[in-house]
DNA sequence: CCGTATGATGCATGCGCATGCAACATTGAT
DNA sequence: ATCAATGTTGCATGCGCATGCATCATACGG
């Protein structure tokens, strides 16, 4: 309980030798025979010794331009959405199975993002994934400063010296607007997530261009949080009026799901007979049997794969210039949408 | 970039002031003066200084028993359920509240809890909660041993010197038997989440026992493994059958919706007129307009911040010992049940 | 048989911080 | 005016580890 704990010492004494031996033979590069680390190894686990981290930190400061920590943050918001929630889970596999450890910061708004880097940086981590939030300038500064890299995932900072990795989200959008306009729709509505975030906006860029070049225009427009319920309230709104959207397209698949629900259930309208509808994200509850949501899906494999890879590449080339990468998302066709009469 | 990074040496020196005194100024206990911190903090804003904390919990090895890292870990398995997305969110916010930081391991078997713990340890974590998993007997006595308290939340191992919070699944599972009997179901069937999985097991005891108790047995019995996908299946292969259950309980709710999903839109029944469906843990899309999803609610603020208040006084009181503390489940009645003839 | 190259080992050191201790300043009571 | 009590400050130290350097052992070529 209160115990001392075990340290490389007590190992070196046990094992009969000093203790750099001991800190060697947990380094597989250094210079150690078999047979000493054989007995180091014995010995260690006989006492249940586990090097310290936090020591080998400290130690690292002495050796490195940077102290290394061997954690990378992972600054969060809106885990509750099944889209991030999975993001997450993958994201910290990967960055795991890569030997980093998660130090993670969950946060509820734009403004928390700074003071939970300032905090994660007393840690000394090695490097930032900021999920769907961007930071401000002054700390990007910070951590340029410091050499820590920052990677920004479904969100971009051209302006800031930080990588960032997302979808294209105005192309996503004209996906979306293109197979309405085929589907021959006329009215039709758009639901953004919050009008202060690109996501949402070039979502809806996109889309509006594309209605524009079709020679229509947004018949109405509504803003939510992201979430079921204020998708819900949005669909209420659109459909209280007299004159009724032809078809919906939401900046998310967990305000789609609002949208079909209040639309089906509570208002007994019939999709797609009644309104098409497309969302955001392409999260497995699209494809759920009573849902059949179409959707614009993001490949989210690759892009986690691509934004670990440059992590660590930046971890471990800390001079690397930024890289930004975009992908493509895919339209998803499923029942929640009429289609187009000659094709599909 | 590889510049150096700064320390208390460098703040102390631009204000004049002994490396001692920014230490002190950093420290809201530390006999100083009014005027000596403000000028150790101006000099620390004016080269955007932070305390290592690294460096911190270093020194705290040599005053405290046991070395300090304000960092708590937290092992989650299965985030893809909202049910843990949620918990993990927020018991995440209350504990980056009290001033721990989170270090986090997904892990997705069993398995994987040791081995995480071991790496946890290494970095010297205050504590520890583990989502609905145990550890080892060995790893709880390691833990045990250097003075971390481990919390496990959604699951309980008495014979272990380990806290828990958790849900009263055997009642749980009563309170959902009861309620199919008082609603004349006859043909009542199960889904398991995971046969090894004692949550999972005691809600199918508290279950049964109920069914026995009321002279009926179990009359049709399906495995899945808590996921969407699975409890799709197990719902095809329970109508798949001649004779049909009339009621399905589910040890999750996420289950259950793919066993309402299925049924209402791939096998056209009617739910709850050709079978009633109960789930567990009252997730948000139970509530969702088009499921209705009758379930036992966990009060999950409150089992969160119980479990964040027990991991706290277990932090700060390293002798106390390990507590379990278990909450009543409420059967939350909606739409999916055929309801008794009398009541509600 | 000697000299040199190679590998293995231990010693000493410092990473950045917090704190015990001694020195010193300030205040108030006598 | 003197002394004790209190508050503030700096010095020195060590937390556990990794590593540069010197030392020593071993092997091998000439």
């Amino acid at each position: 309980m209160d115990r001392k704990a075990i340290t490389s010492y007590d190992v070196a004494r046990l094992a009969g030798v000093s203790q750099s031996a001991v800190s060697r033979a947990f380094s597989p590069e250094a210079s150690i025979s078999e047979a000493t680390r054989a007995r180091v190894m014995n010995a260690a686990r006989e006492l249940g010794y586990q090097p310290n981290a936090i020591a080998r930190s400290m130690s690292s400061a002495r050796n490195e331009p940077q102290q290394k920590s061997g954690m990378v943050g992972l600054i969060v918001t809106r885990m509750q959405d099944p889209f991030f929630a999975n993001t997450v889970a993958e994201l910290s596999r990967n960055i795991q199975a890569k030997g980093w450890q998660i130090l993670l910061f969950t946060v509820e708004s734009q403004e928390e993002v700074d003071a939970a880097l300032t905090t994660l940086m007393r840690y000394k981590i090695d490097g930032v994934v900021i999920l769907s939030a961007i930071l401000s300038g002054r700390m990007a500064a910070a951590c340029h400063a410091s050499g820590i890299p920052v990677i920004l995932y479904n969100r971009s900072a051209a302006e800031l010296p930080v990588s960032s990795v997302q979808i294209e989200n105005r192309e996503g959008g004209r996906l979306a607007a293109d197979f309405l306009i085929e589907g021959g729709h006329e009215r039709i509505a758009f639901v953004a997530g919050d009008d202060a975030d690109s996501t949402s906006r070039l979502r809806e860029e996109g889309f509006v261009e594309r209605l524009v070049t079709a020679g229509k225009k947004l018949f109405l427009r509504e803003t939510g949080d992201y979430t079921f319920v204020s998708g819900r309230e949005a669909g209420l709104r659109l459909f209280s009026r007299q004159e009724r959207p032809d078809a919906v397209f939401c900046a998310s698949d967990v305000m789609s799901l609002g949208v079909l629900h209040t639309a089906r259930h509570e208002l007994n309208l019939d999709v797609p007979r009644d309104f098409s509808l497309i969302g955001f994200d392409d999260i497995p509850a699209a494809d759920w049997p009573g849902h059949q949501l179409t959707s614009i899906r993001q490949p989210v494999h690759r892009m986690i794969r691509e934004a670990t890879d440059i992590l660590i590449e930046m971890m471990e080339n800390p001079d690397r210039s930024p890289r930004t990468r975009r992908f493509s998302g895919t339209l998803i066709v499923r029942g929640s949408c009429r289609l187009p009469a000659k094709a599909v």
